[in-house]
DNA sequence: TAGTATGGTGAGGTTACCTCACGATGAGGG
DNA sequence: CCCTCATCGTGAGGTAACCTCACCATACTA
């Protein structure tokens, strides 16, 4: 059994994912602000990236299931954060782009996520913080 | 601007979540096979860890509302994993204790978790490893 | 002992998913 | 050309895991 441990009683998988609970819990704040869900954010971002996209193609990048993403959708154009357009090339598929009230959406929160998450790791000196990156890189690289 | 990267486009905070998401999913696939949510594993977990325990601090434990508790209890008394008790103490509280069918599938369920989140560590070396675990214990450890 | 606080739970709501069925459209074969 | 078959989005309806609010029984405090 490994026990590379010095500190505590957690494995370092279990410090992972503390981490990354913390760092869910403050973007969670910064989202309720702005009045979005996690989901409606996921999903903003990825139009926002995606430029028009169909729903099934953005369903696939969601990892959701094509009925969700026609319900995350809704609740985006509900708010005028995107909207559907006929695609010119199938006129069974609707392509969703972002408003520009989308697109400003998506850099505040781009940038209140980037803060937040990264203000977990300010504790770090620069050195560990590059060592972090590095393995990281290395854990996230396996196919 | 932090430029610490030297491979893809993510940012450290971006790599952590990653990480933690592809445990996520490959402990949630394991737990699947075991016909048990994700909530009710973390529950049974609480309860095996902190023994008879009342619901509002089982809760607390598991930070979520009290009545939420009384329906993880539910599901999990309902399969015979966890029974309640009375609290002697206080006539108003109930206790909740693991079942030996409770107990040994907790074990098995963290046998599980370890081995589905530990083989994403599995491509570090042993000194890389050490480096993680020491950096992540800086960054959990901010209170 | 009256008044207030606390422990668990019924009732009912929300979010974010899911499957299944369906109508509209597209694409290929005879 | 039309018939079949796949694909696109969505209505209908279901589930898990949360929530708040109201309530009753019990405990604590003055």
């Amino acid at each position: 059994m490994h026990t590379h441990s010095s500190g505590g009683d957690e494995s370092t998988s279990d410090l992972l994912m503390m981490a990354a609970r913390s760092m869910r819990r403050s973007f969670g704040e910064v989202m309720a602000e702005y009045d979005v869900t996690p989901s409606q954010a996921r999903a903003l971002r990825a139009v926002a990236e995606l430029g028009p996209v169909r729903l099934s193609t953005l369903a696939e990048r969601l990892r959701i299931a094509p009925r969700s993403a026609t319900e995350v959708v809704d609740a985006l154009e509900e708010r005028s954060l995107v909207a559907r357009q006929p695609d010119p090339a199938d006129r069974r598929a609707t392509s969703v782009v972002p408003t520009s009230a989308g697109t400003a959406l998506r850099a505040k929160l781009d940038e209140a996520r980037r803060t937040a998450t990264e203000e977990r790791l300010s504790v770090l000196s620069d050195a560990d913080r590059a060592e972090l990156d590095r393995i990281l890189r290395l854990v996230v690289a396996q196919e």
